[in-house]
DNA sequence: GGTCAGTAACGCTTCGGCTG
DNA sequence: CAGCCGAAGCGTTACTGACC
């Protein structure tokens, strides 16, 4: 057998013409067998899979006119070599879902720092932002570097400028990285989306090993963690494309896999072929947009978030110490049915001293006594407050004898159902 | 598949309020 | 006044998940 053939090192008749679109996810595994596979088995379906992904490294195609490009970027020539650059400014009509880019613009970033539990976000302002993402060869620590720079910045009208930076050659990389310092001095807050993990410590790295001066840090805020604080409850995942469809209500249809993009610009280096491309500079556009769109929601939620969202949104601004500002949006959670918001609301009346409103709050989850924590809350303010220590110690009996109970009960059912399956 | 900010769950300490 | 309780802050540790 041609090895070398089947594992893709060189081109089959099978593999997609160059030209065909590329986004596609692979197809399903083929459905599992009622018994586990063996080692083998495993194996076989796993190269399978891997031979059904889809390959950029295709012959290189005729050579394309040097006039025409599918890339929409323009050539610009710097003392470090050529810099390929697409600008496009948003009207301050574009929404992404149901919020308006533009609503970043005049977000209160005291609110986000807030919710960033990052104080000194307060005194900068949104309009000194700079949004920006990174595709990669690849993750952090395996020599990777960011071929694509999207980055995008509030003008004094108040319009969204976007701007991208493409690597058409790795050896353009010193260019990109000077374009990338210019607009840096021009910044005083970085916003991403795991950027602080990723895009960030990626771009320093390549400032290294290019023998360039690092950028000094700059205040950041990392939309990841804020996303994460809000929706996780209601969301699990909160990757961004995830908060893109249910926080801001777009869908942008066929999109790439991030795990794809190192492939594709892969296939564009050996071929020259851009189409594989586009859909990836497309991708890291929308998430540019994207964030500014979460910028803008985060800043002024009351009117426009999930009433569970408000719930997380109300739990931070707790735990930063906003209780004012937790209770309000405690309250218009349980406006929005999010009852789980009683629970927060509880706590920032018991923070404030109102114990009153607290038990009031608590008792009101009394179908939730099975949980520990609140039996223990309800058990200091009837010994403490309301003053009947009978009271407070059937809340520390109950819950754990009901729990415990129902716990016994289904260890008995489940011993009797694996007798019967024996 | 590498990285790392953030989180949760601890234990420990300090401080202030209440009670007998 | 001593003793108890609860709240809050800090440090440690182990773990999670999102980025390409």
């Amino acid at each position: 057998m041609d090895f070398k053939r089947k594992l893709g090192f060189l081109p089959t008749p099978t593999m997609p013409p160059v030209n065909v679109p590329v986004a596609s996810p692979p197809p399903p595994p083929s459905p599992s067998p009622p018994e586990p596979p063996n080692i083998i088995e495993q194996l076989r379906a796993k190269m399978a899979e891997i031979l059904d992904r889809p390959r950029y490294h295709t012959p290189p195609a005729a050579p394309a006119d040097p006039s025409e490009t599918a890339l929409p970027f323009v050539r610009l020539e710097t003392p470090n070599g050529p810099l390929y650059r697409r600008h496009v400014i948003l009207p301050p009509s574009h929404h992404v879902g149901r919020i308006p880019v533009d609503s970043a613009y005049s977000s209160r970033t005291e609110l986000l720092a807030l919710l960033a539990l990052d104080p000194r976000l307060a005194e900068l302002r949104v309009a000194g932002a700079l949004f920006f993402d990174t595709e990669t060869t690849g993750l952090a620590g395996a020599g990777a570097i960011a071929f694509l720079l999207g980055m995008a910045w509030f003008d004094a009208d108040g319009r969204l400028n976007v701007e991208q930076l493409l690597l058409r050659s790795p050896a353009d990389e010193p260019a990109l990285l000077d374009a990338f310092t210019e607009r840096l001095a021009q910044t005083e807050l970085l916003v991403s989306y795991n950027g602080k993990t990723f895009d960030w410590p990626l771009l320093k790295t390549r400032y290294v090993m290019n023998r360039r001066a690092i950028p000094q840090d700059l205040p950041h805020l990392d939309l990841l963690h804020i996303g994460r604080r809000l929706h996780r409850a209601r969301l699990g995942a909160c990757r961004l494309k995830t908060l893109e469809s249910e926080v801001l209500g777009f869908d942008r249809g066929v999109d790439v896999a991030g795990a794809d993009v190192p492939a594709r610009y892969q296939h564009f280096l050996r071929t020259g072929d851009e189409q594989a491309l586009r859909e990836v500079v497309e991708h890291n556009a929308w998430d540019v947009v994207s964030m500014a769109a979460l910028v803008g929601l985060y800043g002024e939620p009351f009117d426009l978030m999930h009433g569970e969202d408000l719930v997380g949104f109300a739990r931070t601004m707790k735990r930063a110490g906003a209780l004012a500002v937790a209770e309000r949006a405690a309250d218009r959670a349980l406006e929005l049915g999010a009852t789980r918001a009683l629970r927060v609301r509880g706590d920032v009346h018991k923070a404030r001293g109102d114990r009153a409103r607290a038990l009031s709050d608590f008792e009101a989850l009394a179908d939730d006594l099975d949980d520990p924590a609140l039996r223990l809350e309800l058990a200091k303010l009837y010994e403490h407050f309301v003053k009947d220590p009978a009271r407070a110690l059937q809340m520390t009996e109950r819950g754990t004898s009901e729990a415990e109970l129902a716990a016994v009960k289904r260890r008995e059912r489940l011993q009797r159902k694996a007798r019967k399956t024996d």
